[in-house]
DNA sequence: CTCGTTATGTTATTTTATAACATTTCAATC
DNA sequence: GATTGAAATGTTATAAAATAACATAACGAG
C-alpha cells in the first residue's frame, strides 16, 4: 500500500508552484470514474462536479463556498434559475467521502480532494497556515505508532484524524526573506 | 454512577468506571490555579466554572452544552436573571485553551479537560463512538512520526491534531456480549 | 411499463461560532 | 480614596456550518 518515498527537499507532496493543476483534475476525475464504476456506485452529474469544484480549488474549501461555486456555474445539466440549496452538496460530499473520493479537514471545516483515492486510508495532512495548501501524506510510522498505542490500549481503531498545522516550506522560505 | 467490574489490561487512559470523578475535578482546579498564578493570567470564577462544567462532563462537551449548564447554575457570583450568552461560553473556553487547560476535539466540535496540563503539548485523542469517552494520550512515538515526517518535508510545525475514533476496551467487550 | 430504490429539490430549522459595541471590574498610579 | 487604562464580562445581532423533514424526479430491474 503505503510508499514512502524519499522525499529530497521537500516540495512533492506540496505542489510545486506552477504546475498544471487542470491535470491533477481531470487526472482526478478519471479516477473518480474508474472507483465508482468498479464500487457499482453513480458518480451522477451532480456528484461529479462537486469533486470537480473540490479539486479546481487547491485549498480545502467550505461546504458553502462549493455552493456559491456550483451556483454560479449552475447545476450541469438543468439550468433551472432556482439556486442550489446546501443539502445538495453536503449530499454529494458525503457520497465523495463514502467512497474516498475526498476527505474532510476537520480543523478547517473543509473538503479535499483525495490524492490516492485507490488506497482505504483516513488521510494525514500537513496544512499551511499561511498558503492554506493541504498536503496529503500517508505516512506508514504515523499510522503505526497509532495502531500500537491503540492495540495496547486494547482501543478498536475505526478513523484516524491526523492535521498538522504550520509554515509549508515555500511560505517558510519567503518568511526568511 | 454505575459501578462496572475491573477491566483487565490497558484501561488507564480510559478512567475507571466507578472512580471518583470528583477528585479529578478538584484536582484539576487546583492545577488550573497553580498554572494561571504562575503564568499571571486570571483564573476568574467565570473561567473557573467553566472549566470545572467541562471536567465534570466525563465525555467532551459542546459549548452550547457548557452554556446550557452554565444557565442553569446561574453565574457563580451575581444571580441576576438574565441567562448568559454564548460570547461568555466561547470567552472563557479560549482563555482556556490558551492556557492549555482544555482541549478542543476538531472531530466533534467539543472541548476536554487537559489530563496533562503542566506539559506544553497539543494533545492525543482515542475517542469511544459507543460511550464518547475520549482518553488523552501523549505517545512519544506518534509525536516523533509526525515531527520526522514535517521536518523530512521542510514543514514547520505549528499545532497537531490526532484523533482517533473508535470502541474502547470496555465498550468492544459490551460488544462481544 | 411498473414499481421500488436512489438521487435530487425544497423549505425550514438547528447547531456552532463570531462581530460589534456597552458596561463592569480590577489594579496600578496619583 | 479618586483617576484611569486595561482586561473581563454583558448584550444584541448575525454569520457560518450542518441537518431534518418531506416532495419530486430519475433510474434500473423485472
Ligand atoms: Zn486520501
Ligand atoms: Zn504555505
Ligand atoms: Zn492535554
Ligand atoms: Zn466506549
Amino acid at each position: 500500500m503505503a510508499h514512502t518515498p524519499p522525499i529530497p527537499e521537500g516540495s512533492e507532496v506540496f505542489e510545486a508552484a506552477g504546475h498544471d493543476h487542470d491535470h491533477c483534475v481531470d487526472h482526478a476525475l478519471q479516477a473518480a470514474e474508474t472507483i465508482c464504476t468498479r464500487e457499482g456506485a453513480r458518480l451522477t452529474p451532480l456528484r461529479r462536479q462537486v469533486l470537480e469544484l473540490v479539486w479546481r480549488s487547491h485549498e480545502p474549501i467550505g461546504a458553502y463556498d462549493v455552493l456559491a461555486r456550483l451556483q454560479r456555474e449552475g447545476a450541469s445539466d438543468a439550468e433551472d434559475g432556482r439556486p442550489a440549496a446546501p443539502p445538495t452538496v453536503y449530499r454529494a460530499l458525503d457520497f465523495l467521502l463514502k467512497y474516498g473520493l475526498v476527505h474532510r479537514i476537520e480543523s478547517l471545516n473543509a473538503y479535499v480532494g483525495c490524492a490516492h483515492p485507490q488506497e482505504d486510508h483516513n488521510g494525514q495532512f500537513l496544512i499551511c497556515r499561511t498558503c492554506g495548501t493541504a498536503a496529503e501524506i500517508e505516512d506508514d510510522a504515523i499510522s503505526a505508532a497509532i495502531r500500537d498505542n491503540a492495540k495496547r490500549i486494547g482501543f478498536a481503531v475505526d478513523r484516524v484524524t491526523v492535521e498538522v498545522s504550520g509554515l509549508c516550506p515555500r511560505c517558510r522560505s519567503d518568511a526568511h526573506a
